[in-house]
DNA sequence: AAAAACAAACGTAAATATGACGTTTGTAAA
DNA sequence: TTTACAAACGTCATATTTACGTTTGTTTTT
């Protein structure tokens, strides 16, 4: 006899950062923990976004914030809720029977699927008690549950979004060159950008402020330094949508 | 004492129907129905999304299909699944506290929210058993529980992909004039387009074919039929996606 | 101190797209 | 026939894009 389900809901964190130094996007993943029956904890050899259940009484943007700086320290970053997850067999593993009075029940788990933009530096991954690890979006390492499908998922909305809104400066620093720039649109979308083009497109953004400052400690010319304006793009945007049908 | 809390979860779908005779994009409603503990149905004066738990063995896609299809009749209409709703606090209704041996237990439902794309003219309201009835998203009347921001945010989502991916002939009959495009489009970003350049715009798309035939029955001239070919855009966008950062 | 290396930054010309309009055309109804 | 009127076509100035070539400003090497 089949057991009968208890429904779950959890939010699962895909956690993106782009390494401004290998120019590189990626994803904050953890090695996978199996809890038996009896709590004890097996190391498998595969890994796994950061997820928890919600608490009774957290909305889902928190449970995704709390798991957030459980896993990296941060707060305040860029997330977005861009799916849920919910096949009933999309489980599972042995942590999902519970048992009442003898009694087996299947965990149907709910994920709500959150992903987020930061700074691969700005993590400090030793410091995590979750074995995390940065992987390259482009080179994966073996995923547990549905977890690759979740993360692919993330991938194809940040690609779209970032052609339509400027989070990709949730990507940079604060003060950040053009070239950087041009380096996380190459490394989302996968291509090729004109260098001299992309700069002048850019330039030209009124939201795009160059400062008074210059790289320093590079070993050729130092570049400018620019800064993206949130009140000057807002104010562009307030009312009317980019048409371009 | 606060009563336990029981998790469950729900679709609601948001059903957009563009009505091409009076221009306007509708939102389908029913009246709100209200069961108390004794089952009783008492009916609310206002209006709610349609919606229904996910059953045992349903994914929730499934869910949304069924409860398109109920509603409508209607099966392979165009569906997104936009953002799920699951604060603590998002209820209620008497409905929604369950009693299980003399002891109170409220639930939380949270709600996995779809929208579907179709034409009004394709639902037959007074067959449906629920009352249902077409609103213009511009002018929706009372909502119960959080739908009338359920129904803002598939909006809002609405608009934004209106404008980077071809889905707005989901909203028309497969063949249509340019005119009736350029009403789609003015109704769901509420804009005023330039008839003659949108009109270049759209013919000048490989993916918009002219049909040897014209509208009939109507008392002026008639106007030249287009067809929205898929498979030609899916060839034009099947690697590069459209860079204009 | 001069030269080399090299990314940063600037420049240009042709092609294409856009925005803001005016004009013609084809059909049904008067 | 004529009229009414949306459908459909046309034009021109400006802005944007594409595809390149060239110069500039540092740091490092000679």
């Amino acid at each position: 006899m089949e057991p009968e389900k208890i429904l779950n809901i959890s939010v699962d964190c895909v956690v993106f950062g782009f390494d401004i130094n290998t120019k590189s996007l990626n994803v904050l993943l953890i090695k996978r923990f199996l809890a038996t029956q009896d709590k004890e904890e097996i190391l498998v050899d595969d890994y796994v976004l950061t997820g928890y259940h919600v608490y009774k009484e957290e909305t889902l943007d928190e449970t995704a914030t709390r798991v957030l700086k459980e896993l990296t320290g941060l707060t305040n970053q860029y997330k977005k809720q861009f799916k849920a997850f919910g096949d009933p067999d999309r489980l599972m593993n042995p942590k999902d029977i519970i048992w009442i009075k003898n009694e087996a029940f299947h965990l149907r788990t709910t994920t709500i699927a959150y992903y987020f933009l930061l700074k691969t530096e700005d993590v400090d991954v030793n410091n995590s008690k979750k074995q995390a690890k940065w992987f390259p979006v482009s080179n994966l390492p073996e995923l547990g549950f549905d977890h690759k499908k979740i993360i692919l998922e993330a991938y194809e909305d940040l690609k779209i979004k970032c052609l339509s809104e400027p989070i990709i400066f949730k990507l940079l620093p604060d003060k950040f060159t053009i070239n950087e720039v041009q380096d996380v649109y190459q490394s989302i979308l996968g291509i090729e950008i004109d260098n001299r083009n992309f700069r002048r497109k850019l330039i030209n953004k009124k939201y795009i402020i160059a400062l008074d400052e210059k790289q320093v400690g590079v070993s050729k010319k130092p570049a400018q330094l620019y800064m993206f304006s949130k009140d000057i793009y807002d104010k562009m945007f307030s009312k009317n949508y980019l048409i371009s049908i």
